[in-house]
DNA sequence: TTTTAAACGAGACGGTACGTCCTGTCTTATT
DNA sequence: AATAAGACAGGACGTACCGTCTCGTTTAAAA
């Protein structure tokens, strides 16, 4: 049971150097956003040398995902106690994420970077889009039991696949709302859009 | 009835040379990717000099968008005969663009430009984003004549919020599903997310 | 009797257009020295296309030999009365042509330029150096008539030797007093020089 | 008794690359001469980044002045008996110097720099010219020794006037004739030049 | 304790691309 | 045919980062 390399020789790794890299590198996509963000800026405004940052992240676009992933994770599903509610709720909140300069200008940059960087692209998914797939299964599973959608299909695969569809055009609508034709996410745009994710084309 | 500056002083700029320079761009993008996309290398590549390039694009980002946006306006919307079909139709062939090596390094890249650049920004949306939603209303028009869908609001405003929001929705969703989830965009997946668009969440 | 070429075809030079050069020349040579002189400046500012200015001198080096030869031929040698006043004169006067700055900057870079390019060395010799040796023939003969020099021996190619070395050992030494070795060339080093060219190191 | 700054942090500047990048600019000059010469060039030669190259010399005329520099300090007085002898021998390892491609076209063009910029005056002169004022003395306290000179004034002021005169005689007679009149430096220019500094005008 | 070895800060290194500047040529319309 | 204007291909400039390396120093577990 014992964790593997439990003690290494030499002097270990600084976790505070960890800290202080990734709070660098979010006030630095603050202040600069990612183009101009370096890695030399980083190490400097962390007061750590650039061999320790490349010992732990190769690569910017690395550093920048660990370091924003952190800030999707605090987005919530409180039960607003309708399903119309609740999805009102969850554009605002991630309207309100890719507001905040750090993510707005990062999350774009490392999903193109990640166009041509498998590796990347894996770290992205694991560390910040599949996670946020537990906003739709909850509300989904929360408006199941208010009778608001039928009960899942027999077929897991099938349910899997609503899920992921379910995620993309909430997200996808939302992101490219955002950022894409540079519009506010405000109440009346949540509405309009729950409106036709509830109804469909024909109720818009 | 004089366009204005109808012969400017010395000598004209070559039209040929832009168009070397769109090509050399595309040719770029296919092999090296957004990143590793260089004016050097443009300009070489294009037989032209760098203060040519400079003279007319003052940034990679400006010259990427002029490059890749006359590929968007390749995408149509042939009469399928049922709005279903129409959108199954337009939601493969964006999918089949977003998966040519020009446009999947080059999209998200600008877009996240433009997240710190106005100018970019405006440049994003008149070249590329906004010129799309003449697909949403070609398709529109079309359903309506058919009946599958009711006609235009008497307020012009809200009919213009509609038709941005059915864009940003499919839109947003081929984009997400395809660059940031990393899956195909199938005809299956097509018809799946048809389903939800026209009968809302309780269809899918 | 007709002359050259006595009517070319078309439009003739413009006789205002060498003057604005040379004058321009001369007036960023005072402002930015000969190493930020640039053709394009010379141009703009003598109000002139780049293509006129190539059209009469093929570089940089050409056109600011013509643009400082004017000043060279400005030295004159009035009889002071004795062999040592003359000298002293000259010296003078030389020095104080090399103190101005278009001098300055310009002789010291063309005669660099020189050493790798013959025409330039043909040219700088016979607009400016040569034609300096007629104040060293005048002194000299003045000199002779005087009774303080012997006469010319009667060998004419001993007579050219002589006044060359002459004229290298004097234009030399105040050249390199006030720009290599940075010092001031006033009447009181202008007669310890004299004295050691008159009377030989053991009168120094 | 501490030496200044005994070990500077981080990782210290190789040796090796001031070695390289002197001996490529060396070899640089004489194939292209300085006009030509670049600080890529050098730097490509070296073996060596432009960087590191600017990291120490900060323009080209500096990094001259210090490659052609020691070419200069290889010059020597041997007594060859008499201060004729010394004299001629003097002026003909001078001009045998100033052949040299190295420094035939790089003495002007850092002395043509120099005279726009004062940092670049007092480097050139410290690192060529003063130093070479040393063969005066030499020859001068070997002349006295035998008699062929007075010996020097009570005053040590008007001692080091003299010297300077005599070296701006010698160096820019030999300068003068060498690169400015283009003309041969051999024994029989060497024995004139001579008998005129020794025995003054009347004896030439 | 002393040793050992990895992590650390600092900063130099070879390299690549940047965006600007200047060169000398060319292509316009005008004089 | 010469002119003013300015675009053109080419190439050097000096700067900024990249990611690697080489120093001397620090830290903590192993001997």
């Amino acid at each position: 049971m014992a964790p593997s390399t439990p003690q290494r020789r030499g002097r270990p790794r600084s976790a505070a150097a960890d800290r202080a890299i990734l709070d660098a590198t979010r006030a630095a996509l603050v202040e600069v956003g990612w183009s101009r963000l370096t890695m030399s800026h980083v190490a400097i405004r962390a007061g750590v040398a650039k061999t320790t940052l490349y010992r732990r992240w190769g690569a910017k676009s690395e550093l920048v995902v660990d370091a924003v992933a952190v800030l999707f994770d605090e987005l919530e599903l409180p039960d607003r106690g309708s399903l119309r509610a609740d999805i009102e709720g969850v554009v605002l909140s991630f309207a309100a994420l890719l507001e905040r300069p750090e993510t707005k200008t990062a999350l774009m940059a490392v999903i193109a970077e990640s166009t041509s960087d498998e590796a990347l692209r894996v770290r992205v998914r694991e560390a910040i889009v599949d996670r946020q797939k537990r906003l739709v299964v909850e509300g989904r599973v929360r408006a199941q039991a208010r009778g608001e959608l039928p009960p899942d299909p027999a077929d897991g695969d099938e349910t899997r696949r609503v899920i992921d569809l379910i995620f993309d055009v909430i997200a996808g609508a939302v992101v490219h709302r955002a950022l894409v034709s540079d519009g506010v996410v405000d109440s009346g745009w949540a509405a309009r859009f729950t409106t036709l994710l509830l109804g469909g084309l024909g109720a818009a």
